[in-house]
RNA sequence: GCCGCCGUGGUGGAAUUGGCAGACGCGCCGGACUCAAAAUCCGGUGGUAGCGAUACCGUGUCGGUUCGACUCCGACCGGCGGCACCA
């Protein structure tokens, strides 16, 4: 078969019969697949995409033929920092450039022969697109989960820009690798953490894997434990703490404020005063990689001011450190060094009293569980005093006091928006003189971002330098005013688009909530774990926010969800120009044709896996697809010999392999098993040529174990299905077939071979009927020399019998 | 440091979830067809010993539970991923 030509032929078939198109009259059978959208930064598709994509739409074919009406959308993540940094190298516009790409990816996935609706096709970039990414942010702003705040940021000096907590990894810019600065700069911000408590409980509801759950956990950061308050000497206001070791409260000997945070303390003499202030200029100016690492030694200074323990009364002092995070808690710990490493080593270096905390002996206390001894010492005991009942205990001693209680934090943080780039979405927001940060008027959406911008790089917004962008009207009072200079992060684009597919085209609405109430959530969600913590996080928080707008009714916008492995260099590296290891899937592509590339990647590879790549054995695939083809032509030539008489055995075994084959592939395509399912059919398509071979060979049944192997292939290899399904004399397209249905009585056998073991060694295989029960299968095997032999005349003292698998005699 | 995942032939990877380890391929060896090659087809292929039926060993290492462990439990070794001064 000429497979190339193949694929065109079916290419266009599709296109011109409209097949892959969503019919919304078939709504109540829909089923949403949706892959992680492409990135257009390269003009072509490389071999991550059609590892993600070839297998997501064997995935849907399947469903589609197993009776669901499938809505499988692509659409482009347009904006974002490496169109630009490119078009900065190349003297270029990013709009061009971005455009082009789309263009040459678009085609090479629609000769990919996905099954993709591509009149549902969205791309962030366009006005029609991010006019409703601005309205979404107008929504979150009139909700008060879209704010402004002067905050210490992520910085990279490389990007010029300010970039998400999810951005920076070990300390450095994820996308640069340039270590990150901290920076107070006014952003915009998405209230993500009001969904803390909701988004982390509703991972129990979605079916996600572990690993990606546990991610989101350990990323939103719950902790529970307790607030304290140390009262300040001679004052009505206090310093209060967060800890989860509220069991250790008798042993602190000191308690740290964050330098950042702003507590006044009246009673620090000059000298303090002078020593905060330097300390507090020169951690200002330390970079959070500095600030961050566990092995930096721990600094501080001593305010001079003293707080009261809130259970002894006796005076504690008050230091200033950047251990503390400000942007945890409250700001401020209290230092325990006898049951803290950290707070031991901080002790230690500054000369401060260790004391440990025990169990207080009958009468000592009647009031606390721990009391605390003295004790100076060089090294910390860092026992687990811990226990429920304790902290409770203290805490609700607290309570009682009105100096504390329980409190749970989170690690999470809020999402930060703004970027000073420019290939983005623009925010919808004017600055007037009188009125303020004032909102763009949803029917004055879009804001559409200029053209001829320059955009070369040099620490401020690109768009500042657009005066014809920067200057119009206050649209409450009509008076000159300034727009945000600033674009949206990319991950704003990318947090709804699975709400915008079902209704791309809608005009007056970012999407209309019947139906996305009618397509959502989405079944099906494939793409890479790279985006745990990110893009996974924002979607799931936008749809909650969305929710309680009431423009949609459900709670998550994935209902299930795979990721699939990486494929890397053959060198076992990750793909990357610089190594010089990256593969072009169109070099196999265009030599085998597409079917025969997708079948390899499938047949290679476990999906979720991924591994080295290697094209060992690329040609076994042709190879099977060559063995298919002539077996399906020749049954379908051969027909007319047919035998007419009883079923024989050869039929039945025949039969047998065909059911369970379909069984098996089913059960395989629902967990993305394809290796093994493209395994199954060629122990199928072994079987075939076995029965041909055989004198006894009925090609009639041939033929119909031909016309259900092309169904089954089907989805696995879609152009070259279609071909045997015309050449058999098929009408229309294969896609209109069913999916083949195991029939269960094919799978029953007479007799069954299970294993004889021996004081669980393996002895030997005997047939016995399949429904035997033990005494049979017993008397079976007592009656097969081999086993007698390995007995050697002992009493069997007992047996195990496994229905259908095996017997184990103990003698 | 903490959390999670993973270690199976020469090789990619299977194993109905505690029941015949190595499915299906690649590679390799042998054979058929051929003047020859390619293609195709047939057979073999975990290791050690033996002509042989067969025996013993074998899923990172060491223990444990069980009639039975790649699978469950404990300790360790190695690799990958995430988090990391979050109190």
């Amino acid at each position: 078969m000429d497979y190339v030509n193949v694929d065109k032929k079916w290419n266009a078939y599709w296109e011109n019969n409209r097949c892959h198109l969503f019919n919304p009259k078939h709504a109540d059978k829909k089923y949403y697949v949706m892959e992680m959208w492409p990135y257009p930064s390269g003009a072509n598709l490389h071999l991550g995409h059609w590892f993600n994509f070839a297998p997501s739409d064997t995935f849907a074919r399947y469903k589609k033929m197993s009776g669901y009406e499938v809505f499988q959308p692509m659409g482009f993540d347009a904006f974002g920092l490496p169109a630009e940094n490119f078009a900065i190298k190349t003297g270029t516009h990013p709009k061009d450039n971005t455009l082009k790409n789309i263009t040459t990816m678009e085609r090479q996935l629609r000769d990919m022969g996905a099954m993709y609706d591509w009149d549902h096709e969205v791309s962030t970039c366009l006005p029609e697109y991010y006019r409703w990414t601005q309205w979404l942010f107008l929504q979150l702003y009139k909700k008060g989960l879209a704010y402004q705040k002067k905050a210490p940021v992520n910085w990279c000096s490389s990007c010029n820009t300010v970039i998400a907590n999810e951005q920076v990894v070990d300390g450095a810019c994820e996308r640069c690798g340039t270590p990150v600065v901290r920076k107070e700069m006014t952003q915009w911000f998405f209230k993500i953490t009001d969904y803390a408590d909701e988004l982390l409980r509703d991972l129990d509801k979605i079916d996600w894997p572990e690993k990606t759950k546990t991610m989101q956990r350990n990323w939103i950061g719950r902790s529970e434990g307790s607030e304290i308050t140390f009262a300040l000497e001679g004052r009505n206001d206090g310093i209060t703490v967060f800890t989860t070791r509220a069991d250790t409260l008798m042993g602190v000997s000191y308690v740290v404020l964050a330098p950042e945070k702003d507590i006044v303390l009246e009673i620090t003499t000059p000298e303090c005063r002078a020593a905060v202030e330097a300390y507090r200029e020169e951690t200002s100016r330390a970079s959070d990689i500095d600030r961050l690492s566990s092995a930096r030694e721990k600094t501080g200074v001593f305010t001079g001011a003293y707080c009261l323990h809130p259970v002894s009364g006796q005076k504690i002092p008050v230091w200033i450190a950047d251990y503390c995070l400000g942007t945890y808690g409250t700001g401020a710990v209290m230092g325990v060094p006898a049951h803290d490493e950290r707070d031991f080593a901080f002790a230690h270096k500054y000369r401060l009293p260790v004391k440990r905390v025990i169990r207080a002996a009958n009468g000592e206390d009647d009031t606390l569980p721990y009391c605390a001894y003295g004790v100076t010492t060089d090294s910390a005991p860092f026992d687990g005093l811990a226990s429920a009942e304790a902290i409770a205990t203290i805490q609700a001693h607290l309570a009682k006091e009105g100096k504390g209680g329980k409190k749970i934090n989170y690690r999470l943080r809020d999402w930060s928006v703004s970027r000073q780039r420019y290939w983005g979405t623009p925010i919808p927001i004017v600055y007037c003189p009188e009125h303020g940060a004032v909102p763009v008027p949803e029917k004055d959406l879009p804001v559409e971002l200029p053209y001829g911008v320059n955009f070369t790089p040099d620490g401020a917004s690109p768009l500042r330098k657009c005066e014809t962008y920067m200057n119009t009207v206050c649209p409450v009072c009509g008076k000159p005013a300034r727009r945000d200079p600033d674009t949206l992060d990319t991950f704003v684009c990318s947090s709804w688009y699975f709400l915008r597919y079902p209704d791309s085209h809608n005009t007056q609405k970012a999407f209309d909530t019947a139906t996305a109430d009618k397509m959502l959530p989405v079944d099906k969600y494939i793409g890479g774990a790279e985006h745990a913590c990110m893009h996974l996080l924002y979607a799931r928080f936008i749809t909650k926010a969305l929710r309680d707008m009431g423009y949609i009714h459900f709670d998550e916008p994935f209902a299930s969800l795979v990721h699939q492995g990486l494929i890397l260099g053959p060198d076992g590296f990750k793909m990357s120009k610089n190594r010089g290891n990256v593969i072009n899937p169109d070099v196999y592509v265009n030599e085998y044709g597409s079917d025969a590339f997708r079948l390899y990647l499938m047949f290679r590879f476990a999906f979720t896996e991924g591994g080295a790549w290697s094209d060992d054995g690329v040609k076994s695939v042709v190879k099977f697809l060559d063995r298919i083809e002539r077996v399906v032509l020749k049954s379908h030539e051969a027909a007319k010999k047919s035998r007419k008489d009883a079923i024989t055995p050869q039929d039945k075994e025949l039969a047998y392999t065909l059911n369970y084959t379909v069984k098996s592939v089913r059960q395989d395509c629902e967990n993305f098993s394809f290796n093994t399912a493209i395994a199954r059919m060629m122990e199928l398509v072994n079987a075939m040529y076995k029965y041909e071979a055989d004198k006894a060979c009925d090609y009639a049944y041939l033929r119909y174990v031909s016309q259900e192997l092309v169904k089954l292939l089907a989805p696995f290899c879609p152009h070259v299905a279609e071909e045997l399904h015309e050449l058999c004399g098929g009408k229309g397209t294969v896609f209109a077939q069913s999916y083949p249905v195991c029939d269960e009585h094919a799978l029953v056998r007479d007799q069954v071979e299970i294993a004889v073991q021996i004081c669980s060694k393996m002895k030997g295989r005997i047939s016995v009927p399949s429904d035997a029960d033990e005494e049979t299968a017993k008397a079976l095997a007592l009656a097969d020399p081999a086993i007698v032999a390995a007995i050697g005349g002992a009493a069997v003292k007992k047996a195990i019998y496994i229905r259908g698998r095996l017997l184990n005699l103990i003698v």
